[in-house]
DNA sequence: TTGTATGCGTTATCAG
DNA sequence: CTGATAACGCATACAA
């Protein structure tokens, strides 16, 4: 281990000339100061390279000013965007984001939501997965604000944002009818997550409604490679579909490299294609997808201004946000 | 504020029928601490539902457990890879990842420095910019380890882990000569950051040996829309280029789509390209861009070992590291 | 092996 | 407005 010398309050107070607890008021904001003191205890902390430690503060105030991310699959396109998206406003907050990485195994996000507790931090945002209830419970007890996105979980206590996935799926079947398309298709995921059901169930639902049947493939874990395997079953069909809406603009764009350059098909002449996230690749002129936005930064902003305002002293119930996924129209779909 | 109880050691003993410490020395791996207390304190734990203090502990042990990870454009394809590598590797180790995202504007580096230190982070991994010199001794001088990737920086005491970037960019011009290509172009960024400069260095002399001359262009910061402008100016030239390397993957992805969209180019038959980082879409059939792979994996492992080692108790010198980047080949160059 | 006492760097409380 | 003092929750040196 290394000289940790990192210098104290204390060192600062005596190179000021005053006591540690004025120290401990100039970095407070709104504390009781004159400001010829304050100067004084700022000019020492500089010289000395003084940084107020951030363990202690937490320790005194219950307040550490951590807030955990929880996230698998942090490198794929949308979970980075609303990665970007919640550090930034999260720093602007004046709180700083902690970053732990889950994977699909049981009790990862049990085991995520632990370490939340053990630095104390002052809420956890859950990206992906879903806490046990158990521990869920813990967190409130302990005052950790939870939030949890595009989770549909009904548990009370959490903040839940989501996303209007199930009208919007509605709106694709008007979008493809519209195109002239009869041959319905969803690719799907088999991860079976709330959001990305709530779009099959809404896209079926709304397809029947039109008196039109759905064609569902699932296959792996929402990503490009998943979107060309769904793509071979569903073009090799004798009906072959004439349009297809994607769970996720990942699997758009495996599918409609697979429908270009193992089928020669043509979009959207031939095949009609939406996703879903407006993911960047979304905009690339190779895809050129129309899509669903997911409002990141609105979703960050949510987050971000709940946890900061701390609205609720005693009853600490977050309630449920249902935003808006604007549809984005690009080049994918015939007669945008 | 709300009910903060977080549930203390303290209670923890008493509900054990133990001393305090003997429930520190229970969660102290290699403590002396009898089989039979130990399970004692840790059933009563369990009941209670203790986590470790994490701030009390790194209080005292003057190691927090926390890495900081400086980083700017966290959405992007290969930081985002980075990230996820480093955040992994970081966990098996037993410490946690704290994020802060850096900006281009001035000392926003420096600043995400002082927060680290201000959290008391064992170390810091710099992703992104340059720290100040002063801030930079500032961290050291208090025992928190730093490490630069891809920084190229020759200021003692982190650990710098850089690729060979220069004859990287060298086997490119003999990959291109030996498909027959004459006309070089070199797309680069305006960034300016050491590792762009020396695939453009590396890629002109290495050029120069072959007695051919360079196009250079450079544009905005390095992403899809900058390669798209950067096409724009190369393919209109009298003098067309047929092989152009580009300096990211990302710059690739939008000349390659420039090329093909609005220039009706074939690749690779009329033009050769070659990027560099090997982000998930250069695999993408879109693309099928040959490239060179950020050893990321390779990387987070050097960083993270180094850091958790702590090899030099007393002289903190980090040294330099020079990881090798491979070629993959795909189809975006002839006679691969 | 166990318990007791002390200190880590802060902030909050209370006199002055 | 300022300074002394008591917590915060934990780990460790020391004594038993």
């Amino acid at each position: 281990m290394s000289q940790r010398d990192f210098v104290s309050a204390e060192e600062v107070a005596q190179r000021a000339g005053v006591s540690r607890s004025a120290v401990s008021r100039a970095f407070t904001p709104g504390a009781s100061v004159s400001e010829a003191t304050r100067q004084k205890v700022l000019r020492a902390a500089e010289e000395l390279g003084y940084q107020v430690n951030h363990l202690a503060r937490g320790l005194m105030r219950n307040e550490s000013g951590i807030v955990c991310l929880i996230v698998s699959d942090v490198a794929t396109p949308y979970r980075s965007a609303l990665l970007r998206e919640l550090t930034q406003q999260l720093q602007i907050a004046g709180k700083v984001a902690m970053l732990v990485n889950t994977d699909r195994s049981d009790g990862s996000v049990d085991r995520a939501l632990q370490q939340a507790i053990r630095y104390r931090a002052d809420a956890s945002i859950i990206l992906s997965g879903l806490p046990d209830k158990s521990i869920t419970q813990l967190c409130l007890r302990n005052g950790q604000r939870l939030v949890l996105i595009n989770r549909d979980d009904d548990q009370p206590g959490p903040l839940r944002i989501n996303l209007d996935d199930h009208e919007a799926a509605g709106r694709v079947v008007t979008a493809f009818v519209r195109a002239g398309c009869t041959r319905l298709a969803f690719a799907n995921s088999e991860a079976g997550t709330p959001s990305l059901m709530a779009r099959e169930a809404g896209f079926i639902a709304a397809a029947k409604a039109h008196g039109l049947d759905v064609i569902v493939e699932r296959h792996g874990w929402t990503g490009y490679e998943a979107g060309k395997v769904v793509a071979q079953r569903l073009l090799t069909r004798r009906e072959r579909p004439d349009a297809v809406f994607c769970a996720t603009d990942l699997l758009a764009c495996g599918l409609m490299d697979a429908a270009r350059h193992q089928f020669s098909l043509s979009i959207p002449d031939q095949l009609c294609v939406i996703g879903f996230d407006d993911i960047e690749q979304a905009s690339w002129s190779s895809y050129d997808l129309t899509t669903f936005a997911q409002p990141v930064v609105s979703i960050a902003r949510q987050a971000v201004t709940w946890l900061v305002d701390s609205p609720s002293p005693n009853r600490l119930d977050g309630h449920s946000l249902k935003l808006h996924a604007e549809l984005v129209w690009r080049g994918s779909v015939r007669g945008g």
